[in-house]
DNA sequence: TCTGGGGTCCTAGGACCC
DNA sequence: TCTGGGGTCCTAGGACCC
C-alpha cells in the first residue's frame, strides 16, 4: 500500500522571522549570523533572505565573505528563543493534518498523511492547505514536497524553493531523481561526492543503474543504503521525535587564546550553560565530552563517564578540566572549546538518590542552582553570575 | 577572507570477559 | 609457553545535516 508523505520546509527561516518582526527589513538583503565586524568577524552565515542570495550570499558562508559581497545588507545576530517560538506555531499548524509528524529540525518536518487523504483531499490539497495556513496565520512561506517516501518528499520540497510545491506521484520516484546530481542524495556530502565523481558517477540515475553490491565495494555498508535511495526505495517510517542523546555548548574565541586561565574560565561558563539546559529539561549527564580546536583548526575530543549523573555546572566543569590534561594543546593557541553532556538520563531515573551519599553538599548545590535558575528566568539570563566569570572580560550572552 | 553552533550516526581499534 | 573466536563496551575522529 502506497504511503503519502509530505516534507514541509520553511524558506530562509531565521531571516524570514526577522523580516516578519521588523517590517523595515522586508525586501532588503538580511543576513543572520556572526557579527561581520566590517569584514573582520569570525563565524559564518546562519541564514539569509533571498534578497541576500542575489549577491551570492549563502548559509555557512564565512561572514567576512558575506560582508565583501554585500556590505550594505542588514546583519543580525540570531535570536534562537524567538525562532523556537515561531517553530512551535508552525508545528501546531502541521499537527492539524496528522499526528504522524516527525520534526527534522527547527524549521522542517515529515508528515505521513496516508490516512488523512479522505478527510483533507489528496496530497496536493493537503500541501496547498498547509502552505496557505502558514502564510495566512504566521506570514511566513513554506516549501512542500509530496511523495511516497521520506527521501523523495524531502528532495521535492527543495526543488522549487522558495514557495515551492512539488508532488511526485507514486511510481515516478526513480525517474524524478535520475537527472539530479549525486549531492542531492541524503548522506552524500562533499567527501562522498568527490569519491563518487572519481569513478565517474555524477547523477543519481547513474548510481541507481549500478548493480547491487557495486556501491558497497566503494563505500561500505552505507553504499547499499545510498543505492536504494537513488532508486527511490526508502521505507523508513515517519516517527515522532526521539529523545535527545547529547546536549552541548561550544564557543569560538574572537581571537585565538594562549592563556590557560581564560580557557578554564570559558569552560566554566559553558559548563554552567549546559547544566542550566539539563535542569530545565529535567535531564542529567552520565558522561561528558570536551572539545578543543587549535588555531590550526585541528580538533580534539576527549570523553569520560562521570561517577554519577549530574546536572550541576561545577561537576561538569570539574570533569572538563580533568579532560583538558589529556588533550594535546598546550603548545598552541586555542580557537574553540566546547562541553557536551552525554549519556543523558531523566531526572529521578536510576541511582539519583545515591547522590546525597556520594557527593556531600550536592543537594544544597542543586538547591542553589535552582534558586539562581529562577532568578534568571524572572529577570533574564545573566542576572546572576559567578564571581569567577566577572572580570576583565564580560560574560558572553 | 578562511572555516559557527547545534546535533546524529558510523567506523576502527583497544580493553575486557568468557 | 602458546593458542582461538565472539561479544560488548568504550573512545576518538570524521562525515554529514540544518
Amino acid at each position: 500500500m502506497s504511503r503519502t508523505i509530505l516534507h514541509v520546509d520553511m524558506d530562509a527561516f531565521y531571516a524570514s522571522v526577522e523580516q516578519l518582526d521588523r517590517p523595515e527589513h522586508r525586501g532588503r538583503p538580511v543576513v543572520v549570523g556572526a557579527d561581520p565586524k566590517e569584514g573582520r568577524g569570525r563565524g559564518v552565515v546562519a541564514a539569509c533572505s533571498y534578497e541576500a542570495r542575489t549577491f551570492g550570499i549563502r548559509s555557512a558562508l564565512p561572514i567576512s565573505q558575506a560582508w565583501r559581497l554585500c556590505p550594505g545588507a542588514v546583519y543580525l545576530r540570531p535570536r534562537p528563543r524567538r525562532y523556537a517560538e515561531v517553530s512551535e506555531a508552525v508545528f501546531r499548524i502541521l499537527g492539524r493534518y496528522t499526528d504522524r509528524l516527525e520534526p527534522l529540525s527547527i524549521d522542517e518536518a515529515f508528515l505521513d498523511v496516508t490516512g488523512s487523504d479522505r478527510l483533507f483531499g489528496g496530497p496536493a490539497a493537503i500541501g496547498q492547505a498547509i502552505k496557505e495556513a502558514v502564510r495566512r496565520e504566521l506570514g511566513l512561506v513554506a516549501s512542500v514536497g509530496a511523495a511516497d517516501s521520506k527521501f523523495v518528499a524531502k528532495v521535492a520540497s527543495d526543488l522549487e524553493k522558495p514557495d515551492g510545491f512539488v508532488v511526485v506521484p507514486p511510481g515516478r520516484a526513480a525517474a524524478f531523481l535520475a537527472p539530479l546530481p549525486i549531492r542531492r542524495l541524503w548522506g552524500v556530502g562533499p567527501r562522498t561526492a568527490e569519491r563518487l565523481s572519481r569513478v565517474g558517477l555524477r547523477t543519481i540515475g547513474e548510481v541507481a543503474a549500478l548493480r547491487p553490491g557495486d556501491l558497497e565495494g566503494l563505500l561500505g555498508e552505507a553504499g547499499e543504503h545510498l543505492w536504494r535511495l537513488a532508486r527511490g526505495e526508502d521505507d523508513r517510517p515517519v516517527e515522532g521525535g526521539a529523545e535527545a542523546k547529547s546536549l552541548g555548548a561550544e564557543t569560538t574565541f574572537e581571537e585565538d587564546v594562549f592563556d590557560p586561565e581564560e580557557v578554564r574560565r570559558t569552560l566554566l561558563e559553558l559548563a554552567d550553560r549546559v547544566a542550566w539546559r539539563l535542569r530545565r529539561r529535567g535531564l542529567r549527564a552520565g558522561g561528558l565530552t570536551l572539545k578543543l580546536r587549535g588555531a590550526d583548526f585541528v580538533t580534539h575530543t576527549r570523553a569520560a563517564v562521570l561517577p554519577l549523573p549530574t546536572d550541576l555546572g561545577e561537576e561538569l566543569f570539574r570533569g572538563a578540566v580533568a579532560l583538558l590534561d589529556r588533550v594535546p594543546w598546550r603548545s598552541k593557541p586555542v580557537r574553540l572549546v566546547g562541553v557536551t553532556a552525554t549519556r543523558l538520563t531523566a531526572e529521578g531515573a536510576g541511582a539519583g538518590q545515591l547522590d546525597l551519599f556520594a557527593a556531600p553538599g550536592g543537594g544544597r548545590q542543586r538547591e542553589l542552582a535552582r534558586a539562581l535558575d529562577a532568578l534568571g528566568e524572572r529577570f533574564g539570563a545573566g542576572t546572576v553570575t559567578r564571581a569567577a566569570l566577572v572580570g576583565d572580560r564580560p560574560a558572553k550572552g
